[in-house]
DNA sequence: GACCATATGTTACGACTCGTAGCATTACAC
DNA sequence: GTGTAATGCTACGAGTCGTAACATATGGTC
């Protein structure tokens, strides 16, 4: 029933690209964050990475475990739910929640056409048959 | 022809709370867009208003035409795509555009349930053949 | 033409966020 | 206990946003 903490900060570009490599890289300590922003092109001194972590843990991007003394990161929530959340958000704000709205606003936009919004809905369709829900809402307006 | 400028600017809350008039009134000059925020119990000084609408004229949410000494402001660009570029956004941040994963993410954080999906499927399906879109036979892939 | 009402233009300021980082502190290893 | 590696704390400058005062222009009125 608790619906938890949901004030959807945003992100900055850094804190952006430190969650992509957390979520691909599954977990990691700020050392290691540091080196791949290094690769990456984007050398950054270890105090900078280790403030850049912390508020992402503060805003609810990031969890961590200490392992002898140091500090393992990883993503508090799966990339897919975080997007759609920022989705939600988007779609609340501008549109009253009409989700609809928004995808033929990407129709038109042509950020979609509608073969790929077939698609996805097919595919969406398929995965979540397979997995499990016979739960459909029903009540939702 | 192109309108390229495409730096997706993102809204503070008042200015979020001025488009949404704005694209619920149509045009608005800066005086009934005070008074609306009022009725919302939001008083400002004309001023503030002014600099807001300003500002979103500079992020190009907004333009206006002079009618008489007074600006008749009106947006920009309809609401859906507004929300759909800010989607877009996210989704190629998030999810390297992966529009997918985004909706995966929806239905399993249960902002979306597979009945809501297939439903606005069917809805673009149609709005868009009824449009203009006759470009639906040839483009298979 | 002088004057007033009204609309726009200019500038500012404080709170907050974000990238960036230095300096302090703590906790094992030896 | 001393050193090394990791964390904790604090800061600062740029940029955004809400908020607004003050300055200027412009059309109508007498």
């Amino acid at each position: 029933m608790s619906e938890m903490n949901d004030e959807a900060k945003d992100l900055g570009d850094l804190e952006r690209a430190v969650m992509q490599l957390i979520w691909e890289g599954g977990e990691m300590t700020a050392e290691t964050v540091r080196e791949s922003l290094e690769n990456q092109g984007r050398p950054l001194k270890e105090s900078t990475v280790r403030t850049v972590l912390r508020r992402l843990e503060e805003k609810g991007f990031l969890t961590h475990e200490t392992q002898a003394r140091t500090f393992i990161y990883r993503a508090a929530e799966a990339r897919g739910k975080v997007a759609a959340k920022a989705v939600k958000r988007i779609v609340d704000w501008f549109c009253n929640g009409s989700m609809e709205e928004v995808l033929v606003g990407m129709v038109d936009s042509k950020m979609l056409d509608r073969k790929q919004l077939q698609d996805l809905a097919n595919k969406i369709e398929k995965a979540r048959a397979g997995k499990g829900g016979a739960k459909t809402a029903g009540g939702k307006k």
